[in-house]
DNA sequence: CTGAAAGCGCTTACAG
DNA sequence: CTGAAAGCGCTTACAG
């Protein structure tokens, strides 16, 4: 079935009808609900082939993610792939399996993937330069989660304020002597964000981060292990940890238990995220809505594709965390 | 960049290039060659839009499962999406999310789907004769994970053999009064395969399964501790449990504790999955490779995408599973 | 083995 | 507000 089944029944040519069916202005009313009806009664679809090559839209906009297996972005990829079907989007997935060669294909690969969609969702990419140029030249419709200073809509949390809540939650259980499992990325000219809501924390307690306490951990339970266990050779004696995120801190509870130190009797533990194994591990953590973070990134995406001739201001949105208390956290005796 | 750039490069028409891009037979080698040079010099990919116009192919595959959070189907879906990539096919998702409605919705848009891919990879969806029906009719190239007597292509794991490998072990241990959480597709009149392989290793040590000691549990931690408590205040006491996949038997460890149950010095426990979290927590199991089944099907399908004109047997590969031994099982005293 | 021509189903100026 | 015509970039018979 084509456009021209569905003029044929209208009674109108299959420009008005494919205007029509766009909702494009200068199409009479009786002529839009002509074309509704036929439409809906042949239950009609445009061929999204033609539509491109004619032109128009792919009907799809591609997810890309830094990888697609951890539960963060499974379930981010997730809200997203909702609201984009639900806007009429096929969704297609590209994970960059966290690996260089991979996402350079990508990135040089690009040219190609602005012919097969219509936008892009990009999740946590950490953008050079270069990476940041070619995406701005693909001419593609763009929004973002958890990105920062970049020219489209974006969406995340405010990190240094969920590492604040972290810290904050800590010190006011009478914790004063607080280690911190950082990012890797984090260094001493670029403090990360949650580093920074760390340290700021203990300012407004006047108190100071000792360097013996500050050690770098991956995001995986392996890095938070290790790290942990470092903490704990080096002989420097925290009574609670803050750990970047809930898999660092499930390593740190692994190593805590391997030397012997029990949670949250000698020493307390807190994370952020707020991972579906938190609950049932009992995890003290900051709360980030991950779906949503996901759905309302998707949905600026669509809405900077519906009206793509206005152009905007890029808005970045910081969605709200939330501490949430379990057993691993514990006032200090 | 069109095909027409790269028939001039090489001298030939587009219908010569077109026929060489696509390595149909009858073009010379030395047409061939040309081509594949030309194309190459100019980074020429065809428009997937045109390509699919004029009777080609889409050059995007659909990955259906039944929800995307899950880190089986996630792992699943990452490592298919890199085989499909890796033979030029985009990957749309489509996530049932769980859902009946979402479900009906997909299979009364298959028409349209087939319109837009190539080709379907199912996994674990357990269809409904309608719904297979649908399938076949939509004219689509399939293959799946996990599903049982489809007339497409199919990898798995043998469950009735990995349910047996686990409770082998339990019994090996010198167990003898085993519980299971059995999935809730089990009943009476419909075994699952993981709780005949179950009920056959206790045959094989002439035991028989004692009906207070199967309850049903769904796939999750809540589920599993629920069933788990069922069988506690049943007043029951096995020596050894054997949870249906890893994430039930983490909800039995939870109860198992909230009852002053000690692992594995009262009770032994075991799951099959090799989840990632089964390592963190000791959990003994039976590991199923979940990429590689995931891999494994993309490649059948994309053989079958190549050569789809020859008609074949629908072929079952059954993965090996593996038996790992942690902290949760131990010799009955 | 190779090429000229028609056509896939839309959209986009351009007239009216 | 509406329609006739051209064209998007390929593939597919059909000749040669």
């Amino acid at each position: 079935m084509t456009i021209q089944d569905v003029a044929v029944l209208s009674g109108l040519s299959i420009c008005t009808v494919s205007r029509a069916l766009r909702k494009l202005p200068n199409v009479s009313e009786k002529a839009q609900s002509r074309v509704a009806e036929a439409a809906s009664k042949l239950g009609y679809k445009a061929s999204a082939a033609a539509s491109r090559l004619a032109g128009g839209n792919t009907g799809s906009v591609a997810i890309v993610a830094p990888t697609a297996t951890s539960w963060f972005f499974s379930q981010a990829v997730e809200a997203a792939e909702e609201v984009l079907g639900d806007s009429g989007y096929d969704t297609v997935l590209i994970s960059l399996r966290n690996k260089a060669t991979v996402r350079k294909q990508f990135f040089a690969d690009l040219e190609n993937l602005a012919q097969r969609v219509d936008g892009l969702l990009l999740l946590n990419i950490d953008l050079d330069p270069g990476e940041l140029e070619a995406l701005e030249a693909c001419g593609l419709a763009m929004a973002s989660v958890g990105m920062r200073n970049v020219p489209w809509d974006n969406v995340g949390i405010d990190d240094e304020h969920a590492a604040w809540q972290a810290t904050q939650h800590l010190l006011g259980l009478g914790h004063w002597n607080l280690a911190v499992l950082s990012s890797n990325e984090h260094s001493v000219v670029t403090e990360t964000p949650r580093f920074r809501g760390f340290r700021r924390a203990l300012d407004e307690h006047h108190l100071t981060v000792h360097p013996d306490l500050v050690v770098a951990s991956g995001p995986g339970i392996d890095d938070g292990r290790r790290a942990m266990t470092e903490l704990i050779t080096r002989g420097t004696k925290p009574t609670a940890v803050f750990a970047h995120c809930d898999e660092a801190a499930f390593g740190a509870l692994t190593a805590l238990r391997e030397y012997g130190l029990s949670v949250p009797k000698n020493v307390s533990v807190i994370g952020i995220d707020d991972h579906p194994m938190s609950w049932f591990l009992g995890l003290s953590t900051v709360a980030q809505p991950v779906a949503d973070q996901g759905a309302f990134a998707a949905n600026l995406l669509c809405e900077r594709l519906l009206n793509n001739e206005s152009p905007h201001q890029p808005s970045n949105h910081l969605l709200d965390t939330k501490l949430i208390e379990r057993k691993t956290t514990r006032h200090k005796r």
